[in-house]
DNA sequence: GTCTATAAATGGATAGAC
DNA sequence: GTCTATCCATTTATAGAC
C-alpha cells in the first residue's frame, strides 16, 4: 500500500470515473487501464481479478461519504446539516443528469447479479440511512425518523434516476427545493 | 405479425421477464432463446439485431403502461387513480425488491450508453409524469402539479431502488404508507 | 420458416521474458 | 515490479442445409 500509492490509485480513480459514466459490466479493464496510462498486463499486479477493482472501487465510495458525513456531524445543527446534504445533489445536478449517481446505478446494475459486491455497495445507503435517521432524531423527530431518512433518501435517489433518464438536471432543481422546503418546516 | 404470433410474443415475453431480472447487458440471446423455447438461430427471423429485441421489450412496457393508465382514467376520481397508482408500487414489492423496477432500472442501465433504446425507455416515464401531472390538476393544483408528479414518482421509484439494493420489500411498504397519507391529505 | 454449425469479435485472465 | 503476447471463454451474428 505504501510501495505503489501511485499507480493503484490512479486505476481506482479512472474505475471510479470510468464505471460511473459506462457502468461495471461495459467497462473493460483496457478502458480503465488506458484511462490510467498503466499497460493491461499490468493491472493484474495490483487487482488478481475485475471484481477486486469493484471492491476496491466501492470501498472508494463508502469512504468518501464517510468523510463527508464526518465533515457534515461537526458543524452546523441537525437541521443545515439535512440542508447540507441535499444541497450535493444540487451541486452535482449535471453529472447527476448524465450518468445517474454513482452509488444508486452501481447498486441498480450489481443487484441484478448478486453476490458480496453488491452488498458492498447497498451499505453504503444502509450507512446514510442511519446518519439521516440520526440528524432527525436530534430534530425531535424519534418516533418516524427512520421514516423521513427513507424517504429523504428515496426522493433523492428517484429525481436522480429521472434526471438521468431524460438527461435534464432541471428535475433535480425542482425535487430539491421542494425537499429543502420540506427539512425547513420540519 | 398474424403469421408467427407465438413465437415472436414467446421471445418478447421472454426477454421482458430475463432482462428485468438480468439486466440487459447480461442478458444474452442463448438465455432468451433458452426461455421461449425457440432455437437460437432462429431468434435472427424475428429481429435483426439485440437491439431490435430491446425496442420490443421497451415498446411492451410502453404499451404496459399505456394501458394501466387508460383503466385508470376510466375509474374512480383523480385522488384514487393516485392511490391506485402507489398501490401498484406495494402490490409488487416482493418483485422489486428482487430485481427493481423494469422500467427504472432499464433506464439506469441504457443511458449509460445513450442511443435511441435509451430515450425510448426514458420517454416511458415522461407519459407517466405527463398523466401524474393531469391527476393533480384535477385535483386543483394547477400551480403545482408538475412538481407534485415529479415529487410522487421519484419517491416510488427511489424506494424502489432502495428496496431493491437492500434487498427488502418492507422498505415499499414505508414510503408508500406515507405518500398514500400524503395524496389523500391534498 | 426452421435450425445447426460456425464465423467474427470481444474481453477476462495468464505465461513468461525482462 | 513491469509489460508483451496470447490463451480461452463468451456472445453476437451469419451461412447455408432442410
Amino acid at each position: 500500500m505504501n510501495r505503489q500509492p501511485d499507480k493503484r490509485s490512479r486505476l481506482i480513480d479512472a474505475a471510479v470515473r470510468i464505471v460511473h459514466e459506462q457502468g461495471f459490466a461495459r467497462t473493460t479493464l483496457a478502458d480503465i487501464a488506458g484511462a490510467a496510462e498503466v499497460p493491461l498486463g499490468n493491472v493484474y499486479y495490483y487487482f488478481k481479478t475485475k471484481d477486486a477493482i469493484g471492491e476496491a472501487l466501492v470501498a472508494q465510495h463508502a469512504g468518501h461519504y464517510a468523510t463527508l458525513r464526518k465533515q457534515w456531524t461537526q458543524s452546523g445543527d441537525a437541521r443545515s446539516r439535512l440542508v447540507a446534504f441535499v444541497q450535493m445533489t444540487v451541486d452535482n445536478r449535471a453529472a447527476l443528469a448524465r450518468s445517474g449517481c454513482p452509488v444508486g446505478t452501481l447498486c441498480a446494475e450489481l443487484n441484478k447479479v448478486g453476490g458480496p459486491l453488491a452488498e458492498q455497495t447497498g451499505a453504503i445507503f444502509t450507512e446514510l440511512l442511519g446518519w439521516l435517521e440520526e440528524q432527525f432524531r436530534v430534530l425531535g423527530r424519534d418516533a418516524d425518523a427512520a421514516d423521513l431518512a427513507l424517504h429523504l433518501l428515496s426522493a433523492l435517489q428517484g429525481v436522480s434516476l429521472i434526471a438521468h433518464s431524460l438527461g435534464d438536471p432541471d428535475y433535480v432543481n425542482r425535487e430539491t427545493s421542494r425537499l429543502t422546503a420540506w427539512i425547513e418546516n420540519l
